[in-house]
DNA sequence: AAAAATACTTGCTTTTTGCAAGTTATCTGA
DNA sequence: TCAGATAACTTGCAAAAAGCAAGTATTTTT
């Protein structure tokens, strides 16, 4: 678990909450450049911090850190053994988090159809 | 047209894309805690500065202005006049910002369901 | 012609981001 | 088994963005 001593501003706070709005409830949970991106990369089957740090977006390590703990605090990601007897870990979506699908599948085609130079690549487009 | 001697980062530039994947490109324009709050008000029929501003979650007017500046560069919003005849201004979405409303509304739904304490609020729920 | 309201803009402080570098724990193979 | 190598973070710091209060320039209203 990810424990830096910067870590815990009201961002991070899953009590603080702007308004009862679902969409406020939400974007403070992902409203930002990058947790939508990392809940992509597990869609699509990544679940190490190198793969999603690997990423061509670049996120760097430290927003990393600090969005995988938002997200296991959020309840949305857990963490599990990365190979069977091994100490370190992977990421997996719960299913708060698989409830999420939709919605990067809606952004995800939103941008295919109007964002110029934007390319599929995440399958499965059910 | 809001015009700050400060608005003109990287993130207000369209284009500046962090890779070809339609997720990253929507994020890039709409990945942060403020404008899919815009959008929502929008949606709800909300069309002046001052509609926004007065919110619940209490966006911060400049942040305002540099958001509806990027939806604006970004074609996602137009301005017309606020009354026929009027000099005043208000804000309406294009097809491209219309669009976004299947986006809202399943965020909308997974805050409904998984984020608790969470009231619904978005009328025209099909 | 004031007064009020609207729509921003500015200045300033705080928070977050981004990057490079460092650290610790785990794993791999000679 | 033990010396790299790799993975998973953490830290420090500069730069960017957010947030807040206050100010300003246009309408609109009275």
């Amino acid at each position: 678990m990810p424990t830096s001593k910067h870590a815990a501003p009201d961002r991070d706070n899953p009590t603080v909450r702007r308004s009862p709005c679902p969409v406020a409830c939400a974007l403070d949970l992902f409203g930002d450049r990058w947790t939508l991106l990392i809940i992509r990369d597990l869609i699509l089957g990544r679940r190490r911090f190198k793969e999603f740090a690997e990423s061509p977006e670049g996120i760097p390590t430290n927003i990393l850190s600090n969005r995988l703990e938002r997200l296991l605090n959020g309840g949305v990601v857990r963490q599990i053994p990365a190979d069977k007897g091994s100490k370190r870990l992977a990421y997996e979506l719960t299913e708060k988090g698989l409830a999420l699908r939709p919605i990067l599948l809606t952004i995800r085609d939103w941008g295919l159809q109007w964002e110029p130079e934007t390319k599929a690549g995440m399958e499965r487009g059910d």
